[in-house]
DNA sequence: GCAAAAGTGTTAAACTTACACCCATGC
DNA sequence: GCATGGGTGTAAGTTTAACACTTTTGC
């Protein structure tokens, strides 16, 4: 039972899988570690958590230095809390899985950080339980994904459904038909149309889109309506 | 940037969400705290994480001394780290989710535990941020069990389809056809027809049914195809 | 004009839903 | 024999999936 004082105490952080699109495949970002242990190694980007924060504040954090940006996409993934997962000393890390738009991402100055993306099926060798992070974090994309809008997190501002596909198709890595794709998507009324079209990929051209944010918000969890919504409020489920 | 030494170490704790379903409703099982603060209170089951083992480590532990059984069902649900979540000392808290058959559960003797079963929807106040675990398990529950038949953990080895529906029911507040909801769930070929009838609450008697494990582990992520399984590996996606 | 990508139309198949109906049995 | 819950049948409505077809425009 719980008795505090002769508890243990840890290190106890927080490790962020940052997913980005760039018009081609899902990539992911990594830092060279700056200082020892493993020093020139790839690694997550990570930090310890403060005395007066939560982890979520902490992850916060680490992004906002990182790229500059508030508001980012981000959820608690797991938390990794294996004894000897860190050689240094026992340290917990909850990790968390945030998605940018990586068109809006800027690298900040930071003598810490060498940050750089990654093909999510190529990337070099990762310190401790790192890769078990990204691949627990790859497949719960791959599955929230097909519930829910969330890949529209990683888009710009602008976008053309087919851009859309191309997201969809890359994080499936199979292809979709295009009439049927299109029609699923616009039947979820989440979308925008724009005025203007983007001729860089067609002779044609393809409409741009916006989010609505207001529906996104409020059909998160109702996206593919695999269950009458009557039944699973869509306010507020599993984070 | 990670530095080791100048870091905070904070005490590392467990809290089991457990649910339980005794024939009629959605029951959560509690103790009354046998030591301050917050002594005679009702609280989570949970216990502080030991030098050599992980959380899940922590929570299985916690889960046997309970209630002597092994291979219960449980998953990671969420971190709380707040850093004033805890009135005595910054404690951060993994929350799992355990799902028994109530059956099966024997409570075992021990000085700390006066555990009572109450239902899910009238259960006392809650020390700390229980009860927003508590809130976030049922929500977890009620989203997972939509799309996956972990609701059979909750039954015992023989049950009959009408009471796995009367557990549906209870889960989602609601009534289903008894037919669709039948024909539903026997064609995930998860249930085993046995040869014995449960005579109690009919004349005309239910069949008994059991899970085929080799097939509920197989099909687990596959359940109620909501995907064209060929896109969501079945095997492993997330926990 | 033609190639290439965007987008629309169409249809068969599959699945869902509601509800009527039959079944087995204890009283 | 009739009330009760278990279980099957069935048809209308909806959704999906495959793919043929039309549109637009740069070259």
């Amino acid at each position: 039972m719980k008795r505090y004082s002769l508890q243990t105490r840890l290190l106890f952080a927080v490790d962020c899988i940052i997913f980005g699109f760039d018009g081609q495949e899902m990539k992911l970002l990594l830092i060279q570690r700056g200082f020892e242990p493993c020093k020139g190694k790839w690694s997550l980007v990570g930090g310890f958590v403060q005395e007066n924060e939560s982890a979520e504040d902490a992850a916060a954090r680490v992004l906002k230095n990182l790229t500059g940006l508030d508001g980012i996409y981000m959820e608690q993934l797991h938390t990794f809390s294996a004894p000897d997962r860190d050689s240094v000393e026992r340290t917990v890390s909850v990790a968390f899985t945030a998605l940018i738009d990586i068109q809006r991402y800027k690298e900040q100055l930071h003598e810490d950080f060498h940050p750089v993306w990654f093909s999510i099926n190529r990337h070099p060798e990762l310190i401790f339980d790192h890769k078990k992070m990204v691949d627990l974090a790859k497949e719960k994309l791959r599955y929230k994904a097909a519930l829910h809008p969330l890949l529209l997190e990683l888009l710009p501002d602008k976008f053309t459904i087919p851009q859309l596909q191309q997201l969809y198709e890359s994080v499936y890595n199979t292809t979709f038909d295009k009439g049927n794709f299109s029609r699923k998507i616009l039947s979820t009324k989440l979308l925008v149309k724009l005025a203007d079209k983007d001729k860089l990929s067609s002779k044609k051209g393809a409409f741009y889109y916006k989010v609505d944010r207001k529906r996104y918000n409020v059909n998160f969890y109702a996206f593919l309506n695999f269950v009458p919504d009557t039944l699973l409020q869509r306010s507020a489920i599993v984070r």
